[in-house]
DNA sequence: CATGAATGAGTTTTCATTCAT
DNA sequence: TATGAATGAAAACTCATTCAT
């Protein structure tokens, strides 16, 4: 059929289709330098060859990013809002506050063993950027702990969490708690399943140490 | 052996000496190294600068140091041997476990509050140091944990802690949460005393967040 | 043909309206270049932003131009012509040979004070492309020089100029000097008006230094 | 013999040797960058090939001057400078101030002839660095000027020149047109002597085209 | 031991030009 | 004709390391 009734007219569709063939190649370019940047480091990384391996020219990269640092950024952004979307997907179908922390909790540490590039990329931005005033991960911080904070509050206000240490407090600890979790599960191995890491550490958080 | 019954013989003393005086220069250059590695970052530190900064010649730094890789690694190896002197003598004067606990992560994090040039050093050698197995804060780990394994093994069985978490799961989880703590305090600022958090710490530690 | 008995047949008309089209937007092109390779200098001045600044696409200017290179000689060229011009049209009324050259140094100095950017031009084709053998400016000096050297010789046959220089020395020098005025009164600027100029010019070049 | 009574010692002696040797190097450098700056463009000379044609290394180049633009400026100002010396030198032995003007006149022709490069110095300068608010050319120009107007008006008083045309007005004209003259000769080739070309300047400048 | 001049490999970014649509 | 995405060559500058003095 030559232009059916179509709501969408031929210029359109093709400026359409044009600016998502641009996304779907910027996000392929933020993939594989995301990967990169991780395995041999930023500085080590230079466009070239990044181009070369992703089968395009050098110029063609600063098309999509002004410079190697904003592509830098794009991908520490990216890592950081898929990891937010793993931990809300797993946590909204459960009702119960516990539950979805339990569940939060056990996709935060999901994600970071499945994607190691991305605590690579924490580590980097901050030795490499020292300028910027924070760190992408702690710019996300606040946002994600709002979410949780009233999630605290709930179980606090039902007594099913003590009341002697404030709400801010649990937050912080917990959220130190799994960044150092993380990122020893990276650096030095995690030796147990994750199921059981996972479980240990609910324990823990949970019922402390003393019995 | 030549030398005399003085009570400083000079071939012996003066290479005492002399073997002191590199000693005290070598320190010095970690210590001001140390410094501008973690102001400015590893790849923006210049060897020329460092030895104007010193007071000596470019080429009088690699006489006490092969590379500046080297030199690097002397300077991260530097700050944990202060940082487990510094645990370790916070904890030493007391003897009950539970008591050495609380001392020494309190002076964990002190360690870290006094000297952030640390933090940073962490963050520079695994950035620029990806081909190094093991970051050295993780080399170290397991020596500091064998320590503590015993205490905290007396304590299980004492019954003092409970007995349904395997030490070895305590020892991560508390060490995970020191390392997130020291993390975050540096990067993302601490709201609150030092003596609060580490009280809050010790709470949740002790006792969880559950009622 | 198929063109029909309108006044304009179409195809003609068509091809010269299309010729003309094109003659126009190639004048477009030149002038605003012009103004840019004046501003910011050939090396500068990118092709890209010349297009942007003209609203048409970067690929299209190259249908009205070769290269670059060809672009800026256009530039050169239309300046020189647009020069000629304004010389000639100033000396054009006046019959008598004197009042020929004053007024033809008037328009010429006038010419580059309202043109500054032709000026610049000749810089720039000099600096950029030395190995064209001669600058523009002087490709079209022998063909200018031919013109005034009949008046010249007029009026030294006449008995109106001196008779001991040769024609030929007073039209180089005569060209010297307003070429060395032109340039500096661009770069030095130029602290009296252009009438007195002018005037102080034609004083000297008439009756010299000496009383 | 070994260390003489000679008044500087060998500290001061090596340091001065050091220094000495320091200056060498940078006139070579300047030398040979005038030449290639001018033969090739500012643009298209390259800091690998001068440092190769010098039988340095590039990095060397960097020790002497801190970037290509400041090499230049260095270039330019040394030509400026040997120009001034040969001006003066020309003038200085002549006590009458019409001799003075007839000598340097001829020193200032005579050395744009056996310099060329300092021409082409002055035309690359104005097209790369158009930033700088005046070129180095026109800097001088008022020093050298300040010198000339005491000659002139001391002309003036006695009688000698022309009154009704202000010092100042001759100061430029005479300027513009060397300056005219030694761009044209260099550009567009000189058809006469040196001689023959300075005898028709200076008839012109003192008497004009007028019989 | 100490010096600091010399080295040269290494990398980001720009931009004229091409060409498929 | 017009477009603008893609290309890739080219060059300034830095800095760890060496070595003659």
């Amino acid at each position: 059929m030559s232009a059916p009734a179509s709501p969408s007219p031929p210029a359109d569709a093709g400026a359409a289709q044009e600016s998502q063939r641009r996304a779907e190649r910027r996000q392929a370019i933020v993939e594989r330098a995301a990967r990169r940047f991780a395995d041999i480091g930023y500085a080590d990384c230079d466009m070239g060859n990044l181009a070369k391996d992703l089968g395009i020219a050098k110029g063609t990269l600063y098309l999509y990013f002004p410079s190697k640092e904003e592509l830098f950024y794009a991908c520490v952004d990216a890592g950081m809002q898929q990891m937010q979307a793993a931990v809300e997907t797993a946590a909204e179908p459960h009702a119960d506050p516990l539950e979805r922390i339990w569940h939060a909790v056990r996709a935060y540490l999901e994600f970071f063993e499945r994607h190691p590039e991305h605590v690579e990329l924490f580590i980097q931005e901050r030795a490499s950027f020292k300028h910027r005033k924070q760190p992408t991960f702690f710019n996300y911080r606040e946002q994600i702990r709002g979410r949780w904070r009233a999630v605290y509050l709930q179980l606090q206000q039902q007594g099913r969490i003590r009341s002697d240490v404030p709400v801010e407090r649990m937050l912080e600890i917990v959220g130190n708690l799994l960044y150092g979790t993380m990122f020893t599960n990276h650096f030095a191995g995690r030796q147990i399943s994750l199921d059981e890491q996972h479980a240990a550490v609910m324990a823990i958080i949970y019922r402390g140490l003393l019995p």
